[in-house]
DNA sequence: GGACTTCGTTCAGTAGCTTAAGAATGTGGG
DNA sequence: CCCACATTCTTAAGCTACTGAACGAAGTCC
């Protein structure tokens, strides 16, 4: 049903037996913390050494792992395994407002190729393809071992048309159409995900994050997202529209926000607010070097109130202060509502302004957790923040494929 | 790792083969939508007709499934399923704060027969051993058929030490403890969860929601918390301790909270909150009826309070309003953040007041509804809102059983 | 060199599914 | 009444992914 655009892997797989449970918590575990031995193997995912025997080899002869390596121990030693990077690819695609980023990815999410290109002005499709068909070409890979193409764009899947400022490139596009027709284009496979799920995945993967932890990855681009991993799975809600962390209420009678409610946290705290409070401040606006008049988009405008705030400029440290009172308050609330361990923080606007957010959820959520909850959740920032998007949306493709 | 005391299914069962996925998918189907012939199964499920045939086959002889009533077709008439509400029992037992109630369940959920005692003052064990026993005795029934005992106790799994205001006979005990000593006293699997993961659990069975749903129960007792259901799972977060929606943040700056953070819903606007205000202002004390040099407990006084509210009084209705407009601030957060579908107030708090926040939670999200996310959110109150911990906790019994 | 330890594989057996064919049980037409 | 026809359910054979148990492999220690 929730299956996502071009997914060929049904839940239960039609013709002969089911999908192989082993094959997945295998490649699951060593991703998490590779190099594993089978032994290991076993008693982590809880199969028999026999199953996982017989299962490491299937993956060996797939070329997806390899052996690399031996431990010594009392008796034999252990063969350790790992993901081969090489062995499969997956692309990921960015569609930002003003910038379309490509990255091609390693089995382990390490980036092998990247490319970036304006949004494109003509045919959104025709860019895309003959773009991925460059970033392949340019990085002389064998285009049989990429899997699939992940896309990423801004807001909740499903038709951009219902929102006012989606940008022009992408208006009138439909998520699911989008895929369809990039799928049959590209004759890959392709996933359509929000920016904040699609980094959280990416994190995930890349991260080395176990699926006994409860993670959400808090996304800040031109907006401000959450991506939910529960159980190593991501949480997509309803309609595929989970995650909408800017429009968690964090003042009941706040200023009135854009999708019809008060107090949201985009509206109070996010970095649109932010840098419309950093234009119409002078001061804040000179510390920043922004031309009032001219902005020049969220993103960039509030990379640069980041840079002159972390500069040591008082007014703009003030600002992004103010902000960050507001999100701790709602990571807050999702840390207790869900339960979660780790917090991690990804996309442009964290990348840029990590500084002042990070410290303000930490302070925030350890104060009642220590006192109250007797957990510890971990407060981190993405090692690659600022592309965080795109990789996840290769680590969707990934994900998908080696869960088969 | 996270399977609960008592449960005597682990993930992967040892011995031969594989837990069935079939068994599990076609009990819940008949469940969500009794009743159901085999081909509506199939088609349901994505199994094959073969293997719904022997799968139900099974179940018909274990005496869980009946069939009942035929439906015309073109051809060969439709044989009906049904689950045999009497074929299994399970007990569940709510451990409030004065009262413990206990109910006797059949496998459709519904109560066979009910128990109330006052909170016992001396061991709990021991009480709680023979009133279960008194329970079954006086229903007549056959104590083989019980599957086993659920134990619902306000707050999350794990030790009541940390909590100050604990009941007093709850004092000291820790819910894995508990969970165990019961389960070798009375010979039964127990299982422990807090009030509205359990309420959560119980309406998901009783009121027949699928799978398909995103669910959130919004449960108010002496405190208020949410139980989240997502592909019919239960959400228990990273360590059982997901679902307080109590300490959802619905004002940065809001006053401090015992749990040590501030703004937290609960403090702005839990029963205990409404109950202080309530003592306090003599209009409303004298509108509920209420003593306030000797309060009768929060859940007492709130009832009070919302029953004053209903026959017309308005310092009441004000109190209560007041808290609903945060209650459904809140709940806007939530179905925001997880894409839920439907959401259910219960619990003895909504029970009584539904009838102010009801309205209120869905004049909020409804109107960020339509406008902006093309969705549709339901929100109803339980129908046995009052005991919906007790039957909760019964369900959790059933459903994992029935999902061996 | 042989006992011991630990790791990994092989082999037979089984549960839970599949596909494919057929049996059961109704309807409607001559 | 009997015979197509439609539809539902069952049976039979086979495949896959596992399990358990025994065995082979590759080291260490004495």
């Amino acid at each position: 049903m929730r299956e996502a655009v071009g997914d060929a892997v049904p839940a239960n797989r039609p013709g002969r037996g089911r999908r192989p449970a082993a094959r997945e918590s295998i490649l699951d575990a060593i991703r998490a913390s590779e190099p594993l031995s089978r032994v290991e193997l076993a008693a982590m995912t809880g199969l028999t050494e026999a199953a996982v025997s017989m299962t490491v080899r299937r993956l060996l002869e797939e070329g997806l792992v390899v052996e690399t390596g031996r431990t010594p121990t009392g008796g034999k030693p252990r063969t350790l395994l790992r993901l081969d990077p090489a062995a499969r690819l997956a692309v990921g695609v960015y569609l930002d407002r003003d910038t379309t980023t490509y990255v091609l990815t390693g089995q382990t999410g390490g980036v092998i190729s990247r490319l970036a290109r304006p949004a494109p002005t003509g045919d959104l499709l025709e860019h895309l393809t003959t773009d991925i068909g460059t970033l392949l070409a340019g990085s002389g890979v064998d285009r049989a071992r990429c899997l699939g193409v992940g896309v990423v764009w801004p807001g909740p899947r499903g038709s951009m048309a219902r929102f006012d400022d989606a940008p022009p490139h992408l208006r009138g596009w439909d998520s699911e159409e989008l895929g369809q027709r990039l799928a049959a284009g590209t004759g890959w496979p392709v996933l359509v995900e929000n920016d904040a799920t699609a980094a959280a995945v990416g994190e995930y993967w890349v991260a080395r994050v176990g699926p006994e932890q409860a993670f959400a990855a808090l996304y800040m681009g031109s907006g401000i997202g959450a991506g939910i991993v529960v159980e190593g799975r991501a949480m997509r809600g309803g309609h595929g529209a989970a995650g909408e962390f800017g429009h968690v209420c964090v003042q009941v009678d706040g200023p009135e926000c854009w999708c019809g409610s008060r107090g949201c946290l985009e509206i109070l705290a996010g970095p649109r607010t932010v840098v419309t409070a950093a234009r119409t401040d002078p001061v804040a606006a000179a510390e920043a070097g922004l031309d009032p008049s001219a902005g020049r988009g969220v993103a960039a405008d509030f990379a640069a109130v980041a840079r002159a705030a972390r500069a040591g400029a008082p007014r703009c440290l003030g600002l992004l202060e103010d902000s960050a009172r507001y999100v701790a308050a709602a990571a807050e609330s999702v840390v207790n509502l869900l339960d979660i361990d780790l917090v991690v923080l990804t996309g442009p606007g964290f990348a840029a302004a990590s500084f002042v957010y990070g410290p303000a959820i930490m302070r925030r959520v350890s104060d009642a957790d220590t006192r109250t909850w007797g957990r510890s959740v971990t407060v981190t920032v993405s090692l690659a923040a600022a592309t965080a998007s795109a990789t996840g949306a290769a680590a969707l493709v990934l994900q998908s494929h080696l869960r088969r």
